[in-house]
RNA sequence: GCGCCCGUAGCUCAGUCGGAUAGAGCACCAGAUUCCUAAUCUGGGGGUCAGAGGUUCGAAUCCUCUCGGGCGCGCCA
């Protein structure tokens, strides 16, 4: 429909640059918006008063000429001029309810668009370390991350959803070596655990695990272990070197193969675990990519010689570095370290390479807050692998605040006290937390309130939707107990008798959905896709207690029943998108 | 110190490309059910858009400064 009045806009202004009344040149896209009040009709747009100077004529008189030379439409009833000189559009009833007839014909493809494959996108998300459970900050996270995925796909961008699983670097030697000595422990050795190890439950988990496949094959005396090793912090030594000179003992004692068996064990054992999380939370990722195979494949190589061709690099201090202030970062970055390791880092922009390399249109990159140095830093990697770096997007999540009975939960990593996100989704359930999580823009700051989310009262949006939903098709389910059927032709024919306001509402919210989809997709804003939901469902609830569906009028009782079948498929679809259920009964 | 983000009703937040009288939920007050689920609906009060200047037909929105809050500035991952 605003597609529509957009291409009479054109068509106007185009007719007046031919008459010379506009420059040739005048380039400007008609600006056409929703109304805030019916009184204003449907679409208001603003194009006479930006085009006001250029055409040297005052607002409100380029405005009768822009209506004059519109083409005429059907489903426009009257264009109005209004105020300094806005361009109003009253919509005919006709068109209004046309609305209705698409959702049924199109069902849940009604305001999606057909996917172009020119388009493709990669959104990377979660890509925590697999070093334990995800926590509910990783939440936000994976909630918006699925949702802003699913509502570009919806918009006609293919997605690849993807998890960049740091699998190579020392923070996974550290795990490896926690769960080694959990292992330890539990075959009766007494050893003092490192500060810098994992803590945590789920590390005697692995461990218990490893010790049940292999039994004591990897046990060593307590002093074995300890001899010789520099002092931990609170010996007054430093924790950093304390760990590594651990790790190599473990390589040490255990050679390659024990060392192997409780990296990979400890890796894959909490990948799987991450992978459930996610899944039970209806986060599925497309591709699972591992930092290790970008080193073994040569991509990380391959990305540096690209950087040293286009003359990126130099030597300082023995190690390698990239040339990232002159390409807008804040300082230079190491890419090889003193010692021949590559730095994470490098990583990152062999990771880039490859996603551009796989042909994505746009590698979308979901991060943390406190990830936002990395905007210059990636953007500099972009351009000096010679690429175009508005390929290159990143969207910083804002934190999440959990709070019970009015107070903050405080967290913290390290210490293995944090809330995990399977807790919370026994707590308040995985539809809840989904919604919470994506009902407020992403680059706010979320209070998580746990006894709201759990609340199942008219406190509780999630439930507002949902029960929308339900009635709906409860009404169905009475109309079968009734012995009717819902014939949709005939009130497909009667859509002339959706006349009250309450109607009116309603059809008009329907009609905003394909903008609403677009417009969350474009804005990478799911929280206006629930916003529209909870906006849908409160007109629907006002239309359900305004009017009765089930009436002995055959025309009447058809035509509401497809208006509210629109309705409900509507609610599943915009629900399902954000990965939230659309019960039948609640 | 430098950089990024944020500040809107009592609370939590929307507000799209700068548009018309700044909106919603919760909370508060007053009401609604012989009928499709009351997890619902109807009505009401509540604002110096942090503050000050600037840009213009027009600013919550753009620019500058001040104040307040969050985060980041490793040869860590």
């Amino acid at each position: 429909m605003k597609e529509h009045i957009e291409e009479l806009l054109i068509q106007a202004l185009l007719h007046l640059m031919r008459d010379g009344v506009l420059n040739e040149d005048c380039d400007i896209a008609p600006q056409l918006e929703r109304t805030r009040t019916p009184e204003h009709g449907e679409f208001a747009s603003n194009i006479a008063m930006v085009l006001a100077k250029r055409a040297g004529k005052p607002p409100r008189e380029l405005a009768q000429i822009i209506i004059d030379k519109m083409p005429r439409s059907r489903q426009v009833s009257h264009a109005e001029i209004a105020g300094p000189g806005f361009i109003n559009f009253y919509m005919n009833h006709v068109a209004l309810t046309t609305v209705v007839k698409d959702i049924l014909y199109q069902g849940n493809m009604y305001g999606h668009v057909p996917p172009n494959p020119k388009h493709e996108v990669t959104v990377e998300f979660v890509s925590a370390n697999p070093t334990g459970p995800l926590h509910v900050g990783h939440g936000r996270g994976a909630a918006y991350g699925a949702s802003l995925a699913s509502i570009l796909q919806a918009s006609g961008y293919p997605v690849q959803r993807e998890y960049y699983v740091n699998d190579n670097g020392r923070q996974m030697d550290i795990l490896a070596v926690s769960v080694w000595l959990r292992y330890l422990e539990l075959c009766g050795e007494r050893l003092r655990f490192p500060e810098n190890g994992y803590r945590g439950d789920y590390i005697y988990n692995i461990a218990r695990e490893v010790r049940q496949e292999t039994g004591d094959k990897w046990r060593f005396k307590g002093q074995e272990v300890t001899d010789g090793l520099p002092p931990d912090e609170s010996e007054g030594g430093n924790r950093e070197t304390h760990i590594d000179a651990f790790i190599d003992r473990a390589r040490e004692l255990l050679g390659s193969a024990g060392y192997q068996a409780f990296f990979e064990t400890s890796v894959d054992s909490i990948l799987t675990d991450i992978q459930k999380d996610l899944s039970g939370f209806g986060v599925e990722f497309d591709h699972w990519f591992s930092e290790k195979e970008l080193e073994d494949t040569g991509a990380i190589e391959h990305a540096i010689e690209r950087l040293d061709q286009n003359g990126h690099l130099y030597k300082k201090d023995g190690a390698t570095w990239f040339r990232a202030s002159e390409l807008g970062d804040e300082k230079d970055r190491v890419i090889i370290r003193e010692n021949g390791r590559t730095t994470y880092f490098a990583s990152d922009i062999a990771y880039f390479l490859n996603k551009m390399e796989r042909g994505f249109e746009k590698a979308l990159y979901i991060f943390g807050a406190d990830h936002h140095g990395y905007i210059a830093r990636l953007r500099a990697a972009a351009l000096g692998l010679g690429e175009d770096p508005d390929r290159l997007e990143i969207l910083l999540v804002q934190f999440a605040v959990l709070y019970r009975d009015g107070k903050k939960i405080s967290m913290s990593t390290r210490s293995g006290q944090f809330i995990s996100l399977r807790e919370l989704r026994e707590e308040v359930g995985s539809d809840a937390a989904r919604f919470f999580y994506v009902m407020r823009s992403h680059e706010q700051h979320l209070d998580f309130d746990l006894d709201l989310a759990k609340s199942r009262t008219n406190e509780n949006p999630v439930y507002y939707i949902q029960y929308a939903h339900a009635r709906i098709c409860s009404v169905f389910r009475n109309l079968e107990q009734m012995d009717e059927t819902h014939n949709p032709a005939i009130g497909e024919a009667a859509l002339n008798l959706l006349t009250t306001p309450n109607e009116t509402r309603l059809l008009r919210a329907l009609s905003r959905y394909p903008e609403i989809i677009e417009s969350s997709a474009r804005l990478r804003a799911p929280h206006q896709l629930a916003h529209y939901l909870q906006a849908l469902a409160t007109e629907f609830h006002a239309y359900y207690n305004s009017q009765q569906f089930l009436v002995d009028d055959e025309n009447i009782r058809n035509v509401r029943l497809n208006l509210i079948l629109a309705t409900r498929i509507v609610l599943a679809d915009g629900l399902d998108l954000l990965g939230i259920s659309a019960p039948e009964a609640m």
